[in-house]
RNA sequence: GCCCUCGUAGCUCAGCUGGAUAGAGCGCCGGACUUCUAAUCCGAUGGUCGCAGGUUCGAGUCCUGCCGGGGGCGCCA
């Protein structure tokens, strides 16, 4: 009995209620009814505080209603007991046959377990990242790494069509001054001064002569374009082996130039996408400036398009990389934004307004908080300008993949985070990463040994699920079937940590499993049926936790 | 000044979108391996959930105000 069939009965019971004029319900029997796992002990296998929510308009005492509920839910087979508790609780208790079976579904569902339809049909572009491809991807980037990927895989198991997509700033002042900056490293000239300062500008030149020694001697004009090109075609290589090295796939990475005609800005396809705004009434020329009247949809101020003197500003083309982005299909436009960008948002909603699109449903931003990282009591600065930066693939090289994704995986994107380095490179056995790989490992341990003792788990008619009826295998059976529930709540409320931490939850209820049940025959023991049902008990919390890792873009060691 | 965000154990942080006695890890103290991996488990310590009001059967969670940390407010990119 899973929760969701225990939500089915008890939506039954209400009905049926309702239907013999027991009970009367002005707002119908709720769609959110919700059945949990009760924090405290001796409330129950799963505890529901529907009679609480229905008291009011049933016009019933809670626990009356309650009642009323349990009387007829204990009828319903699988159910054991239904005790009223409290206010007006309903602490249900499901019997051990009802609930062993959800091991056996989840072996035989295997990699497909957790995935639901919640978010079918829904076409989702989710960016992240977005760095100029003016410097190596680094700590800040790291986190939204880690995040947006695991986003779109929970969305994914939520049946979701998801596109990953990298937006590459190649255009205006910013790529002039780093190729500028690549240019004076080559020619051995001073760094322009607000150009790029770090090493990595001297390697990167290094490599553009090294690729091409005639570089040098272009003609000037020429020499700008062919520095600018060679070294942002070198550094957005990079970046692309920094996230594969990572772990990070992008489906889609989306060219600013694309989205312009040609370099003269006014007579761009940029220029040409926005004058199709004009039809939704909200552009307007003023101080020879084109105007968005963003205002109209509640942001602070009205947003420049294209400026007096012919350029067009970075909201011109974000404004027509979203119009670009609906066009091609997408219903649901997620943005994962750092917090120093959180200003971007109410211009983005009103954006989104002013061409016509409903900034509820159309676009969503999420707010990521930066990460601080800390160095002997220090904090690191991570700009590019300055030079100094802890770069992913350096962090990668101390922490490790596994360990990297899953400590920024397991924390809410919009808590700050400081991390210290000598924490994060001591990290060996403290770090929940480990515990949860090891309970992985543990289970395939046993598997292995099962096979050689030429025992296999119980399956089919072989598998009396009723076997299963210790306490710890009791809590971690429940565990296990709430995992559907856990990624497509992760997957509706964009937050993949709570993957991490039910993966960690229930790691910790398989350990103190195996603490308990002996899995397989000690010595010359007959192999009983016992031990083949709890040897598909452990495959099935094998199949979670490793599928619950690859949702975080981490591995699940078979041996550690 | 206006807006956003955060404030929970000594430290780092969870808290299932309002539920029952607020949790975990680390740290500290004490236990458990001649049988499936001790990267584990068991016990002990630790809290005016920033402060004050409000909403209701019930608030760490929602609303208002205040205090404190971080961030954002350009015809910059």
């Amino acid at each position: 009995m899973t929760p969701e069939q225990l939500y089915t009965a008890l939506v039954d019971v209400l009905e049926a209620l309702v239907a013999d004029g027991a009970i009367t319900l002005p707002d119908g029997v709720p769609t959110e009814v919700t059945v949990e796992r009760p924090r405290q002990k001796g409330h129950g296998d799963y505890a529901t505080n529907v009679a609480l929510q229905l008291a009011k308009g049933a016009g019933l005492p809670p626990r009356d209603l309650a009642t009323l509920v349990a009387q007829r839910l204990e009828a319903v087979g699988g159910i054991e007991a239904v005790e009223v508790a409290g206010p007006g609780f309903l602490n249900i208790t499901v019997e051990a046959g009802a609930q062993g079976q959800v091991a056996a579904d989840i072996v035989a569902t295997g990699a497909a377990y957790g995935v639901t339809d919640t978010l079918h049909g829904e076409r989702i572009n989710i960016e992240f990242i977005s760095a100029n491809p003016t410097g190596p991807l680094h700590l800040g980037h790291t986190r939204w790494a880690v995040v947006g990927d695991a986003i779109a895989r929970v969305l994914e198991a939520a049946g979701a069509d998801v596109t990953r997509e990298f937006y590459i700033n190649d255009r205006g002042t910013q790529m002039d001054l780093f190729g500028a900056s690549v240019e004076a490293a080559a020619l051995g000239q001073p760094i322009p001064a607000d150009g790029y300062q770090g090493a990595y500008i001297h390697d990167l030149a290094a490599r553009v002569v090294d690729a091409d020694p005639g570089i040098t001697a272009l003609p000037e004009g020429e020499r700008h374009v062919a520095f600018r090109e060679a070294a942002y075609a070198a550094q957005l290589a990079e970046q692309r082996e920094q996230l594969a090295l990572f772990q990070t796939h992008f489906d889609v990475w989306f060219s600013e130039r694309t989205l312009h005609g040609s370099e003269d800005d006014t007579q761009s396809g940029v220029a040409a996408q926005l004058e199709k705004l004009r039809d939704q009434g909200h552009l307007f020329d003023e101080d020879g400036a084109l105007w968005m009247r963003t205002t109209d949809f509640g942001d602070d101020k009205d947003r420049v398009l294209i400026r007096s003197n012919g350029h067009l500003t970075y909201f011109a083309s974000d404004t027509a990389y979203y119009v670009n982005k609906r066009q091609r299909g997408f219903d649901r436009c997620i943005y994962l934004l750092g917090a120093d960008h959180h200003g971007y948002v109410g211009r983005l909603k009103a954006m989104a307004a002013c061409a016509g699109d409903d900034p509820e449903s159309h676009i969503e931003v999420l707010i990521g908080q930066l990460v601080k990282i800390l160095k002997d009591g220090e904090e690191l600065r991570l700009s590019k300008r300055a030079g100094t930066m802890v770069t992913l693939d350096e962090l990668v090289e101390l922490i490790g993949v596994d360990p990297l994704r899953y400590t920024l995986a397991r924390y809410p994107a919009d808590s700050p985070l400081t991390l210290d380095v000598a924490e994060m490179t001591k990290q060996s056995a403290d770090n929940p990463v480990f515990y949860v790989q090891y309970a992985h490992a543990r289970i395939s341990s046993i598997l292995r040994n099962a096979v050689a003792l030429g025992l296999e788990p119980a399956k089919g008619e072989d598998f009396d699920p009723g076997l299963l009826t210790h306490e710890k295998e009791g809590v971690l059976l429940r565990a296990l079937a709430e995992f559907p529930r856990v990624v497509a709540s992760a997957a509706e409320l964009r937050e993949p940590h709570r993957v991490a931490r039910y993966l960690e939850d229930t790691a910790g209820i398989y350990h103190r499993f195996y603490d308990n049940c002996r899995v397989l025959p000690m010595g010359d023991e007959e192999p009983s049926d016992l031990h083949r049902a709890r040897l598909l008990l452990v495959a099935a919390t094998r199949t979670v936790l490793a599928n619950g890792l690859a949702l975080l873009g981490v591995s699940a060691p078979e041996r550690m």
